[in-house]
DNA sequence: GCAAGAGGCGGCAATCTTGCCGCATACGGT
DNA sequence: ACCGTATGCGGCAAGATTGCCGCCTCTTGC
């Protein structure tokens, strides 16, 4: 059996979850034409003869399939690797949970908390240290929480020290709040080189995930962020969005006005029309690259250090951050 | 040949006409997968081989294949039946104009702009009171503009009236200003019952066509407007949008208030998690249903009386659109 | 109670896709 | 000039999909 076949296999079995009735092919058709996904009602009728053999569904009379208990395991087991949306939604809720006012350069982000052992603090700071100095970060604050120190909801226990860096995310949310839908197109891997960006080697989509891309690139230490920083030759972590194309000019402005109050982070900005690191986009839209706020903790990871990474972990006031010249000394 | 592969090819080609180089399977399923489009590379060998048969393409040694004219020219007729996000660009562009603020319930909107024989006004106005007095249009205000009358960058010429309405786009500009996010689902006819809303019996991706799907359904007669209006059964334009979950409440509040600055047009509010009207969705986003700004057009229409209709045609000051009591005497 | 229509089912046979492979070039570096 | 790597090509065969059909089984309206 066929990843991809799996796939559909599992959008038809949902749309039977959601139902209370027998369906058969025809309407689960329908539904699922609703659903933006094209598939003929006989390609439906196959597959469920394929889960009717695995026991998944069941006939009921003439009147259609219906999911089995086992079926409906399934689905919820599935669901775990395949939460379509999962991150996507989470980090909307998260962005429209955001008030900083660019103004006033003040008000809750979007952060990702980052846990490692306190011992390795003084090591890890040396190497957040250059890669933000090199701007390889979102932003140019992080937090430090130590134990007992509340960060957010998150108290580090005895010997862990939680470090909160900005979510690369914030930016959609001050886009949003300045009247610029932004929307997420994928994270990946950003090669670069003489410390320009050349193009992604990796990506994966927000809407297929339930991780972050850039958690599962440290963990994969697929990285090489510390190479960038010393060399300009390497690849760190990025993310590729999408806006409307009369929006590109107002978003350029913005891209200034975010790196002056501490909040840089977008490499580049498209032309209409044109494809960016020659990822095409659809006409009417441009697309930007924006850093990941991850990246210092792609860097410590990459020394060996153990971190463990929650990309849109929750909302910070941004006031509590403070710059990383501070904070690393 | 399938349309379904057709499409596929076509997406083939628009990666090759983009390159200046040659380009073998491999380049282009790269590309693909950066537009979100998986496809093997064998497979598009296999389309290229189609291709080169058609003479659309054609092999340079080993370096891969190019477009040859033919290509060029089929790809751009065929872009006319397929400008893939065409009106979805259009449609944001438009938005991203608008200037129109709650408060104070003026500033620029986005509206459609319909073209009709001035001897068939009359008629028309009896009809469009009808849809308007039952509620059945987005907003309680239109334009009609007689030969010489400016109505934005359209003058009627004579024996000609245009008639403005709000567009239903107009909401997602309204939206976008108050810091939420609407995306467009699709476009189509919505089956009511009872005056409510019942379901979508066709529908359109807005991002596969060059015209809006309400202008297609009147133009192919498949609306009942003027019955729905009459006796609470029928079948009107109509079209789905999606926001982020956390923003449904406000959603629910800003429909009020739009309804009270007379751009009522937002039928149903879905719940988190809940598919609205059997329309599934992700999880973390709400559906809406939106009234088409093109009913009242549509029940003229139906009447027999011929109508030119320009969805997201442009922006006009909403100031400049009257109750529809007063100019629909 | 009966006919019509909608919707469901699965066999069969075309097509469409894709994995596996062996082989041919193109390009960069030594 | 020579080698290694990346990329390209198309044959073959196994799957995956889907159209066409003939045949059931409810539901509904009369």
């Amino acid at each position: 059996m066929d990843e991809r076949s799996r796939r559909k296999i599992l959008d038809v079995l949902r749309v039977l979850s959601e139902s209370d009735k027998p369906l058969g092919g025809t309407r689960i058709a329908h539904a699922l034409a609703l659903a933006g996904k094209d598939m003929s009602q006989r390609t439906i009728r196959y597959y469920l003869s394929i889960t009717d053999e695995e026991g998944l569904t069941q006939q009921v009379g003439r009147r259609g399939r219906q999911l089995t208990s086992v079926g409906r395991r399934e689905l919820e087991t599935a669901y775990v690797v395949d939460k379509v949306g999962f991150v996507a939604a989470r980090a909307e809720a998260l962005i429209f949970g955001m008030d900083f006012k660019l103004r006033q350069g003040r008000g809750k982000v979007v952060v990702n908390l980052s846990v490692l052992r306190a011992e390795d603090l003084p090591r890890a700071k040396a190497v957040m240290r250059r890669v933000f100095r090199a701007g390889y970060s979102l932003g140019d604050r992080l937090l430090i929480g130590r134990p007992g120190q509340k960060v957010g909801s998150y108290t580090p226990g005895p010997g862990e020290v939680v470090v909160a860096t900005v979510c690369s995310i914030a930016i959609n949310g001050v886009m949003l709040d300045e009247g610029v839908p932004m929307t997420n197109r994928f994270g990946g891997l950003l090669q670069v080189s003489d410390h320009k960006p050349l193009r992604f080697t990796q990506i994966i989509n927000y809407d297929g995930t339930t991780l972050d891309p850039l958690e599962i690139f440290i963990k994969g230490r697929m990285t090489s962020v510390s190479q960038a920083v010393a060399t300009g030759e390497g690849v760190i972590g990025a993310s590729f969005r999408e806006i409307p194309a009369p929006a590109a000019e107002k978003a350029r402005r913005l891209a200034g006005r975010l790196e002056r109050v501490g909040l840089g982070g977008i490499i580049l900005v498209g032309r209409p029309g044109q494809p960016l690191l020659e990822v095409p986009l659809a006409t009417g839209r441009v697309g930007l690259v924006v850093r990941g706020g991850l990246n210092p903790m792609a860097a410590v990871e990459e020394e060996g250090i153990v971190t463990t990474n929650r990309a849109f972990s929750q909302l910070l006031p941004f006031e509590q951050l403070s710059r990383w010249e501070e904070v690393l000394a």
